[in-house]
DNA sequence: ACGCATCGTCGATACGCATCGATAAATCGA
DNA sequence: TCGATTTATCGATGCGTATCGACGATGCGT
């Protein structure tokens, strides 16, 4: 591996200018420049990570924190991992993973052993472990999520509240006066996972506003417990039906058991659920959407955690920032209120 | 943060003798062990990853080089990443994500920078761009796949040639003599991912072995394709009809197919499936399953990648490691050979 | 033509750790 | 008891880069 000695040497050079020519820190005559990047190209030098580490402070490496809890929506979250990692060679930047595993330490260890220069935390849950670690490290540290406590922290996502407020609204406006609202699976609301609360939240409070009523029932893998909550649903309803269900894990449960009923989306039954376009568009009846802008959340996570690291003021920071969810009528709704 | 000279000041010793303690490589008189660990202790300190690279020449960091192809079955992509996580962890190691939207370039890249001391390749296709990259990089590479030419690459995957084979044999076992297998989704076949070619591979051998037929059918995400695959897999079939469908991604689709059609898997149809134990028992019908062992392999990925690590031997290597797979007979199939 | 600021480059140093050779201390045999 | 080993520790050096101060060269105004 050639180093930047070796191309200064090739150059006819110091090192130091290979260096200032990389960086441009410092004025270099366009005569010098070309022939240290010839020599640049000639050796295919790439500097050395780790002495660059060592001598500017900086890896260049942000560290991703993600959970593998079987229940969760995998799919969904590689989409934020593919996002997040490609979003950051954009900035320059690499990402490393650190599982859930290692717990609150395994942050302590990739800041104290300096692998990363900063980090983002996926699935942060309402009383997270790893948020009295996070407050305490002296890096840039960006949550992708809400926790009942955001002091002191940076953090971002899709403004479920909101969603379940629209949800609702546009439900209502169709002529709704029972909502029912399937939940995220059991494994997800038991861990707190913020963002079931905000969800429910914004829907119990546009409910109130609008004098409708929206009643919760348990989601799941489980096609039994899903008919259930579907029975109960339909058992409580006055007038036509409507479901909200934002997990994308149990929509083809819902969508048959609402078949088995003898219910069509559209027709005799109202429903939003969660799904990339082109499956939503696929269903028999396209479904009408609540997209919660997981590309968008990872993108933007990735440009605040890199302005921060740009900033290099590491004092303590402190921020929430809610990406819009977007709703998108199709035909498993009755009469959508506005287009599309 | 504290550095190995703070320690040694602490403990009254040199910096190098820090050095020994936590490597072992030298000799280190328990008295001088303890007061070393107690400063450790005392200041929380822990080595810098950079400077311990730049010394040491590791970084102790694996470069994982994904695709993210949204026909894929990320779900199960995440397992891998999953596993090859945490097992690195028990070796020690890091993961650093290494995107496919950077191509070949990003192998030269993470090497060249020497952020990393391994690879390991996931995705293989059969005429794969990075492969020639692979061949000339002078650190261990592991594929998790096998390429058309393996020569001068290690590789390691389930093996779907006694999959298919095995799969076929049973169906076979159980009195079918024609035997449909819808593909995978057709983005992976386009991509002559190499798997495809191997399972099809077994599959027809042991048809031929057997004298039964193995008819093949496009597999998809749609229903109209499978739908359409099923009807002509009846209409070719004598007597009762047999499946196999190793994707994932189509199962619940095939069932619906074949629920709409009238038949029963356990009792006039047989299928052998792809899911998680978990799920496979929650069928209505339970269902029988080839298991691909992405667990098993993603470790072995590892520990095969750690162990060249240790050789130190960086010169080419060559290998290939099949890991055996399992198929489970639940109810789905007739009159299983084996139970359970 | 002369002092002065500016530009471009060089040399030296620090970053934090691993490792090698050397040295001091402890152990052993005869 | 003295030299020969062995054991435990120290000091010095190198890894490859970034950065700072210094210095010669160049251009400026007067």
């Amino acid at each position: 591996m050639p180093t930047s000695k070796d191309v200064a040497q090739a150059a006819g050079v110091a090192q130091s200018t290979v260096s200032y020519v990389l960086s441009g820190k410092r004025p270099i005559s366009e005569k010098t420049r070309k022939k240290v990047e010839a020599a640049i190209e000639e050796l295919t030098y790439q500097p050395n990570a780790g002495a660059r580490a060592l001598a500017g402070r900086r890896t260049r490496v942000i560290g991703l924190v993600i959970p593998f809890i079987p229940e969760l929506e995998m799919a969904s979250l590689m989409e934020f991992v593919s996002v997040i990692a490609s979003t950051a060679r954009q900035f320059d930047h690499d990402i490393l993973l650190v599982t859930e595993d290692e717990g609150a330490a395994g942050l302590r260890r990739v800041v104290g052993q300096q692998i990363c220069d900063g980090l983002i935390l996926m699935q942060v849950e309402d009383e997270d472990e790893r948020l009295p670690v996070a407050r305490t490290l002296n890096v840039p540290v960006l949550l992708i999520g809400i926790p009942r406590d955001p002091s002191g922290l940076v953090c971002i996502d899709a403004d479920f509240e909101v969603a379940g407020d629209q949800c609702v609204r546009d439900l209502a406006a169709a002529g709704h006066s029972v909502i029912s609202i399937i939940e995220w699976q059991p494994a997800v609301v038991n861990r707190h996972v913020n963002y079931v609360d905000r969800f429910m939240r914004g829907a119990d409070g546009a409910a109130e506003t609008l004098g409708v009523a929206v009643q919760h029932f348990p989601g799941g893998a489980d096609v039994a417990i899903i008919s259930e909550s579907v029975d109960k649903a339909l058992a409580a309803t006055q007038g036509i039906p409507a479901f909200i269900a934002p997990d994308r894990t149990i929509q083809d449960i819902l969508r048959r058991a609402l078949a088995a009923r003898g219910l069509t989306p559209g027709v005799d039954v109202s429903v939003i659920g969660s799904a990339s376009p082109t499956l939503a568009e696929l269903q028999p009846v396209p479904l009408s959407t609540i997209d919660l802008r997981p590309k968008e959340v990872s993108r933007r996570a990735v440009k605040i955690i890199c302005d921060l690291l740009e900033a290099e003021n590491h004092g303590p920071h402190e921020s929430l920032e809610l990406v819009p969810t977007v709703i998108t009528h199709r035909s498993s709704t009755l009469r959508p209120p506005h287009g599309s």
